[in-house]
DNA sequence: GCAAATATGATAGTGTTACTATTATATTTG
DNA sequence: CAAATATAATAGTAACACTATCATATTTGC
């Protein structure tokens, strides 16, 4: 696995950095270890004067990279749904069948990451998880409208009609494709946030995964062809 | 409708207030305000600053009722949850068949708040669009676990077990009760913002609601008995 | 109706956050 | 090796999230 994406860039919007951060040790840093202090602190505590003395680095510098600590989130979330995608295109490349696709996806996209998968600097396990407690905060936003418009949230939203193709595959009649595929999305980060903190409100844990729950989802409210 | 909630109060854990909004006038222009100036600025740049001038007080007046802002935005959404709680076992008390239950829980807890409901002070139209963008942000932090132990969370929490016993009294051996609650829950919320802001993800608007989207999803997963 | 209690308002102050600007010092590159 | 570029250090500002104190209303109990 990890031969395998060693070279590969995943795309983020240009205007989420100053400074390309891919481009220098620094940069790479900064990335990597605001995943880890997101993950330790939670994004509300987390500020660059923090992450600067956890890097051995300045304030002012990393400003030279992000605008904004709710640019880095953008840019960080950016970067883990292109990587989540890039695993959908792949993993369902050569499947024939719409169902198998299908169910492939949504096990691609819901799943926790287990692997220690690490691209180069970027630690996927935390990432995710960060994801889970930090996504929902980029868009809950008032700016949302302005930077949808300028692409910010550009690969959730294809990825969403990735899915959503993938259920039209199987049932072109199902009248709701593109809510199904962003409650599937949305949901299983909350069904991994809900099993980490209110396991009352969900059979998911680690023997029963989230996939499970949402294959059994998909599959019973779509009708099947012949 | 007015008449019967009229002398109705939610209740709310006593630990989310310093001194209980509910007994002043103060207090419950704090409440009014604090929704409209969420819904109006959001969440991040609301401050009992601002609050405090559009109402006409003082910063520190403020700050007798709620400690901090998060607890003030944890009291508005345990309070509409419990609002909702209410409306839940009113709208289902007296219905016999199982789905037909379910199906009027789903109803009540999924569509939007289009009546002028008011009660009293509070605004429910406009307290549902800010629990929309902002109930999120009140559970995905690094304190949850002791807020949870706390009780913050309880009534949406009751609110969640309740329509679980709604989909297993539909069905007894379904697999992932709690699951499903918690995502139409959720994922309710998130279909009301879709349709706000990311209309392409969603097939909800104002013809098709996510009422019609959740029955249909949860009682195609569901065997139903005969 | 008045004193005491309580609620509210006004002001000041503290430490932190979220920056911007400037200057100095490394490091890289042509 | 000089020039360009990147990074670090420092200082400064306005807003935020409070806390504390004191003054002034308002309510209440006798």
């Amino acid at each position: 696995m990890k031969s395998l994406f060693a070279s590969l860039k995943i795309e983020v919007n240009r205007n989420l950095y100053v400074k390309d951060p891919e481009s220098s040790a620094l940069g790479k840093k900064i990335v990597e270890h605001s995943i880890l202090l997101t993950h330790d602190i939670g994004f509300e505590h987390f500020t660059f004067k923090k992450l600067g003395a956890k890097i051995g680095s300045n304030e002012s510098s990393i400003y030279r990279y992000f605008e904004n600590k709710h640019k880095l989130l953008l840019y960080l979330t950016s970067w883990y749904w292109g990587w989540k995608e890039y695993q959908l295109v792949f993993a369902t490349a050569n499947i024939e069948d719409p169902k198998k696709k299908l169910e492939t996806g949504i096990q691609v996209l819901t799943r926790s990451v287990e692997r220690d998968s690490f691209i180069s600097h970027i630690d996927e396990v935390i990432l995710h998880k960060v994801v889970i407690n930090e996504y929902s905060k980029s868009f809950l936003s008032k700016e949302v409208d302005r930077e949808n418009k300028e692409g910010f949230f550009a690969v959730y939203n294809r990825l969403a009609v990735r899915l959503k193709e993938m259920v039209l595959a199987v049932d072109s009649n199902y009248p709701f494709p593109s809510s199904l595929a962003s409650t599937v999305l949305e949901g299983a980060l909350h069904q991994h946030f809900l099993k980490e903190h209110f396991s009352s409100l969900t059979e998911c844990n680690d023997k029963i995964l989230p996939s499970q729950f949402f294959i059994h989802l998909v599959s019973s409210t779509l009708n099947l062809p012949k």
